[in-house]
RNA sequence: GCCGUUGUAGCUCAGUGGUAGAGCACUUCCUUGGUAAGGAAGAGGUCAAGGGUUCAAUUCCCUUUAACGGCUCCA
């Protein structure tokens, strides 16, 4: 007999090999129908694998993240299964569960697949799947491994196979097809009722470019047709939030093929949202002591050679201009001008924390394949600023600055955000990275320092840093899931030498500043595009394109309706009156439709008064208000910044 | 940059080997209407660009370009 632990705590004796399905037919036959794998000791085991010695159990489902890969892991093989048969010799990599699914790699040889295969390949999966076929697997000894896919000549899964020892191996089986596979695996195919193929994709081989491109196609599976559905709502909804739509729809931004690719154009209405990010920006920086600058878009090709850029980033900066004999770039990045702004004027340690800060625009000759509406693009307007301090002054400088994003998010009630704190990778010292190992782990230990001491849950990652230092990146995550670095905080001990920036200290020695480039607000065009999906477009009303919309009932208050909207401009309100020959109701659903924050209702009763019927977008009818007391809450709203 | 898909009116999208259509938006007229679409008429397109096949190409083929879904990259 062994003992099984429970996740409540309860121990109970079981035969040895006992496997958890039976666990969970002895508790109840109801659980035993939802269990997909189980995790014994902390791994995750098939629910028909024997358990021989005492053990923690818990059993996995679908509320499960375990049991959730576990399913869609195993939908993969199914995907497999299918592909094998509607394309015989297809060879397979490898076939992982992701955060919504999961995808198979495959070398197709010279075969294609079209979006046409996937319906077809779905067909095949719903009937492989009522097959009710069994995960079946099997420890197989390496050579025999070895042999059985040299067989096959299956390069790919040899491939693998060098990676692993004996002992290590296992195989999986379900109805036709086996797979070199570590597991685990639901019990049997009839559990996945809903599939849906997504995409079909190119995937370099091991992620590398120089390798050959496999096909991949993506996938997800449900255990009901009614979650399939509701997932494919969700997808609908979250493409109704893309920042792409909603800034056609708000006409905030466009782009035109003769400007060219990733060089948006802001239509005013996304002209005003820019403004008022940058009095905010101007407001905080002054407050926080921060300097203003402003420098050219281009620099001559020795700056770059200087700050150690060109090397690194050549290939996605534009290429160079040639003018004088000499090399122009665009620039990438401020930093260099704002070094040289450092270097103009002879410093005192007096002069420091120095803080330089501009809304800077700047080029990068970013992959075509990489251009994402407002989130990747080649133009790009930054908020940023660049502290040069002591490294006793470090700390308190590197809080602020963290200090400062978390005031900004308070006002963008930005809550669902990851803090990263981006480290080097040893082995690129020198070529990734600037080759200073004692200062990398200095820097970075310094940043950690920061996170602790402040409470900020962060984590940490290994190969993101910068070439010149560690950095701490804040990731969002756009409407359609992809992940970008929103704002960014990042140290610098390599530039401050490359410019031989110079102070002098206390002790009338010469002495190189430390160097923090800090972006909070990222840039205009990812941060909008970021705002645009975070309110569904629906900006508070200091950031409303138009705060307040009048609508007259009919001609007869166009005149009144204009008053009210000249008093408002007065107060510096962004106010419009919807003077067209249309009924209240269509004016209402137009303006709704276009997301102003305030509409105000005219007509006969409200211009006798002097006072206007009150309509909050999205909310409905707001009551009746008199405009003097309208114009001052909505102006202190405004004045505060508020997020309703 | 690589793999795949797509490109028709300002927007969303039908359609066809015999030189194009809807809804919304726009213009004009009628209507002056009280909280999410009043009615009518009109205007609007080198069917992404270039080349090829064909008596004839928006439609089929090739190239280019752009967007989209991924991969790679991201100071």
């Amino acid at each position: 007999m062994i003992h099984i632990t429970l996740p409540d705590g309860a121990v109970r004796q079981y035969e040895k090999g006992v496997t958890a399905l039976d666990v969970a037919k002895s508790i109840s036959e109801g659980l035993a129908r939802k269990v997909l794998a189980a995790n014994v000791n902390g791994q995750v085991w098939d629910a028909g694998r024997p358990i021989n010695e005492d053990a923690s159990l818990k059993l996995l489902t679908w509320t499960d993240t375990d049991g959730k890969s576990t399913f869609w892991h195993s939908s993969a093989h199914l995907m497999a299964e299918a592909v094998e048969s509607l394309f015989p010799g297809v060879k397979f990599w490898v076939g992982p569960p992701v955060e919504n699914g999961f995808y198979y790699d495959m070398d197709l040889g010279d075969k294609k697949m079209s979006e046409e295969d996937l319906i077809a390949l779905e067909k095949k999966m719903n009937e492989l799947a009522k097959k009710n076929s069994t995960y079946v697997r099997k420890e197989i000894p390496k050579d025999e491994a070895v042999r059985y896919f040299t067989g096959k000549g299956d390069e790919y899964k040899l491939d693998l196979l060098g990676g692993l020892k004996d002992g290590e191996i296992t195989f999986y089986t379900q109805g036709n097809f086996t797979d070199l596979c570590r597991g685990p695996h639901i019990p049997n195919t009839s559990f996945i009722k809903a599939i849906k193929l997504t995409s079909i994709a190119g995937a370099y081989w091991k992620g590398d470019e120089k390798n050959k491109m496999l096909t991949r196609v993506y996938g997800v599976t449900f255990p009901s047709q009614k979650e399939l559905d509701e997932y494919l709502q969700m997808l609908e909804e979250a493409r109704k939030r893309d920042h792409r739509k909603l800034g056609k729809e708000l006409s905030i931004f466009t782009m035109d093929d003769d400007v060219g690719p990733g060089l948006p154009l802001w239509l005013p209405n996304g002209t005003i949202i820019i403004e008022e990010l940058e009095k905010l920006a101007k407001e905080t920086e002054l407050a926080a002591g921060y300097k203003r600058v402003v420098t050219p878009h281009i620099a001559k090709e020795s700056m770059y050679l200087t700050s150690g850029h060109l090397p690194y980033y050549q290939d996605s900066m534009y290429p160079p201009m040639e003018l004088e004999g000499q090399k122009y770039y665009l620039k990438a990045m401020n930093c260099p001008h704002h070094h040289k702004i450092f270097a103009a004027e002879p410093k005192s340690y007096k002069d420091l924390p120095l803080r330089l800060a501009e809304y800077g625009t700047c080029y990068r000759y970013e992959q075509s394949g990489e251009l994402f509406g407002l989130m990747r693009v080649r133009c790009l307007h930054m908020n940023d600023a660049h502290i040069y301090c002591t490294k006793e002054q470090f700390y308190e400088e590197f809080k602020a600055v963290n200090d400062m994003y978390i005031k900004y998010f308070k006002i963008f009630g930005v809550d669902k955000y990851v803090m990263r704190l981006s480290l080097h990778e040893p082995s690129k010292l020198g070529k990734k990275y600037v080759d200073e190992p004692e200062l990398w782990k200095e820097t970075e230990e310094l940043v950690r320092d920061v996170l602790i001491k402040t409470n900020t849950p962060f984590v940490e990652v290994q190969d993101e840093a910068a070439f010149y230092g560690p950095k701490i990146d804040v990731q969002i995550w756009s409407a359609i899931g992809r992940e970008f670095t929103l704002a960014t905080n990042q140290v610098d001990f390599a530039q401050g030498r490359r410019f031989k920036l110079e102070f002098t200290n206390q002790d009338n020695k010469a002495e190189t500043p430390l160097i923090i480039h800090r972006a909070p607000l990222g840039t205009h065009e990812r941060f909008i595009g970021f705002l645009l999906e975070h309110y569904a477009g629906k900006f508070p009303a200091w950031l409303a394109p138009v705060q307040v919309k009048v609508l007259p009932i009919s001609d007869k208050f166009l005149d009144y309706a204009k008053t009210i909207s000249q008093k408002l401009k007065k107060a510096d309100i962004r106010a419009e009156v919807d003077d067209r020959n249309e009924k209240i109701g269509k004016k209402i659903r137009d303006t709704e439709l276009m997301k102003v924050p305030y509409m105000l209702v005219v007509g006969e009763k409200e211009m006798n008064e002097n006072k206007v019927a009150v309509r909050r977008q999205g909310k409905g009818d707001a009551g009746i208000k008199d405009v003097d007391e309208f114009l001052k809450d909505v102006k202190t709203e405004i004045e505060e910044r508020r997020s309703e």
